[in-house]
DNA sequence: GCGCTTTCAGAAAGCGCTTTCTGGTAAGGT
DNA sequence: ACCTTACCAGAAAGCGCTTTCTGAAAGCGC
């Protein structure tokens, strides 16, 4: 039911004699003395486009004409609405706007998982600078990791007719949710939509800014093994999360070149508290420890690094810890962390341009493939005793 | 917003014949069985109120009743209509609604100077949250700290009638932009508009969402003077800030109450580069170095803290260091940093609560204090020497 | 059974724009 | 002078909804 959307509210439709609103009062008496009936029109209407050909003497289509440049329009009408429009302090109704002309409206939206993970905020912030260019209004959506959230608001962006939808972060790999979003993208993709994403699977038909995750977590292996590690452990994220599994999976890989195996693996949540989590469980577990740990994002690696500097434990030299993402602040925790560095800015203006490109042909999709450059920083060293 | 619109359902939905298309089948070309009728419709048109409306055999009136539960309406018309907007896959168009209803439409503004920033990240996240719990969509710009793009922005969502408009981050003291953004919110708020603001000067007549800036850098002076600390620089921000002015008062304020005299301040811009600049700047200049050194905000002291590593000064025993905010950061570099920790989260959910709000009566605007706390980390310690 | 009030579906009037379509006028051709 | 073209202003038709307003049908007391 619509009753939990807008509550109680669904009642008042008359406003009567609320019309005379304390703000209003002073602020319209001013105008002329109107007809009681027409009094009871908006209490402090917006100026309209039919107010402003009225005042500069024009008819409704020369003034729309006139401020959009459409057709030529003789430059002293042209000049008259202008001058109208300035004096009346004209906004255009963006919904009037988008709903009359065919013209998608000039609106894009954003779904992440939290604006607040620095990983988010990064690609974010290249996605509004590079709409901002372009004069763009980017609605932007925290799904907090719930799928169904993620799911609601494509449709609402649908409704809103985005132009364009950028999701941002790992989807789910869940057979029906995969479904549920697929039957929501795929109208509104046929009806003209854009769609673009970052860190989706592969499999998804659209155009994809996709970090390798794969390959960046196999040569960051390489270059562990190289500092003479052989004994290493993971600290995962969800497994649901097609980002986790590529980077253990390439983290495998990399390892298994050199013939080694990777011990263990522990799970935890895609945050802060996660890597602390995780880091403190790999702690606790007997056996003899890795020497080396990789933290599957930086922002689990934040923990650990944290988790291992309560526990007593020396990074590097009693232990290695790896990330994955080049997030500004592993430049400033000590010793800086070791990752894979990704351009996050950069793939976030690239997952809009994606989006806004002329459509690849049909049914294809592009792939933008960006390349994770390990850098080694502080966190990581020899292995102790050697 | 379909969510709401159709049903209690936040779940993913599967709709009839017309979305069972799996992953693998080309997008382009499938056909889905139409009956001839709807066929004849434009060619990748969304589906309308309209169509719904015939599907179900009943009048337009009934199926908007029915959808968005108004007016009572006989169940078992209302259920023909569900089942016909759902069979349909039924959106509807956002624009349209907006036009036609006098209730405002569910989105709000949120223009902050970047979102790549951990501190309007943070205040951004607590807006989401919050935003999410009401079904409401968020426009986020960043204005990348240019005056006129704010106004411009500002402008923007007056355009998309947006419900409110939530600004954050300090204002600029100049006298024409202030008149400016005046002229840009006074008519928005005249026409029923909410206006909230995180960090502006009070003189704005809106509601406020107003962190204790003076008296916490004063009580951070009097812990740090309580240290032992007698000697003080301060790396400060654009003085157009008002942010930067009152944190730069209180400071000296509260260094003023021992009688001490701040001996420099060096200005430098509102990021971490802007805080390693000024903390190089401060090295270099010759004289006595300061024992403690108060960056006006966190990102700044990010910064510092760099700058003094890099030049071999130790933090604490050397120099202390403090800053402002409390961003998440601050807990994880070495030495973590003593601020003034301010709820960012939680100012979030309260601007946005505050503009949600019934309107303050005529004129009068809310102020909401938040109280910054001094949190004293491993930064600052007793001066050298003592 | 007759007027009364309710209840609720449908017709229709917009909301504020863009965009045909129409038609008047000035310019150009013969 | 007469007829084309161009050019451009205005009238009007929507865009997809919500919300009156209107009236039909049903309920009810006497």
């Amino acid at each position: 039911m619509t009753a939990p959307a807008h509550g109680q509210e669904v009642v008042p439709k008359f406003r009567g004699p609320a019309t005379t609103a304390p703000l209003g009062v002073e602020l319209s008496e001013r105008e002329t003395p109107v007809h009681p009936e027409t009094r009871r029109r908006a209490p402090a209407a917006h100026v309209t486009l039919d107010a402003v050909a009225r005042e500069a003497g024009v008819s409704l289509a020369t003034a729309s004409r006139a401020l959009n440049g459409t057709t030529r329009v003789r430059d002293d009408l042209r000049g008259r609405v202008r001058a109208a429009a300035d004096l009346l302090g004209y906004i255009p109704n963006a919904h009037a706007q988008a709903l009359a002309s065919a013209e998608g409206n000039r609106t894009v939206g954003l779904i992440c998982h939290d604006v607040g993970d620095p990983y988010f905020a990064g690609i974010a912030s290249g996605v509004m600078r590079a709409a901002a260019e372009q004069d763009l209004l980017v609605m932007l959506a925290s799904t907090f990791r719930e799928p169904a959230r993620e799911i609601a608001y494509v449709s609402m962006l649908r409704a809103q007719r985005a132009r364009a939808i950028l999701l941002i972060g790992s989807g789910f790999q869940d057979r029906a949710w995969e479904r549920a979003m697929d039957a929501e993208l795929e109208p509104y993709v046929r009806a003209g939509g854009r769609v673009a994403v970052v860190s989706r699977h592969r499999s998804m038909r659209v155009d994809t800014v996709q970090p390798e995750n794969r390959a960046g977590a196999a040569s960051l292996a390489a270059s562990l093994v190289e500092l003479g590690h052989r004994d290493f452990a993971v600290l995962s994220g969800p497994p649901e999360l097609t980002t986790v599994a590529d980077r253990l999976a390439g983290f495998r890989e990399g390892l298994a070149a050199s013939g080694i195996t990777l011990r263990r693996v522990v799970r935890g949540a895609f945050t802060r508290e996660g890597g602390h989590t995780a880091a403190c469980q790999l702690l606790a577990a007997g056996g003899a420890r890795p020497t080396c740990v990789f933290a599957v994002t930086d922002v689990m690696a934040v923990g650990a690094l944290a988790a291992l500097r309560e526990a007593g434990v020396r990074v590097p030299e009693d232990m290695s810890l790896a990330g994955f993402d080049d997030i500004p602040v592993v430049r400033e925790v000590s010793p800086p962390l070791t990752t894979v560095a990704l351009p996050l800015t950069e793939m976030g203006e690239q997952v809009i341009a994606l989006a806004l490109r002329t459509p690849s042909g049909a049914g294809r999709s592009r792939v933008l493939r960006i390349e994770g450059n390990v850098v080694l920083r502080g966190s990581t060293g020899a292995p102790p005793g050697s």
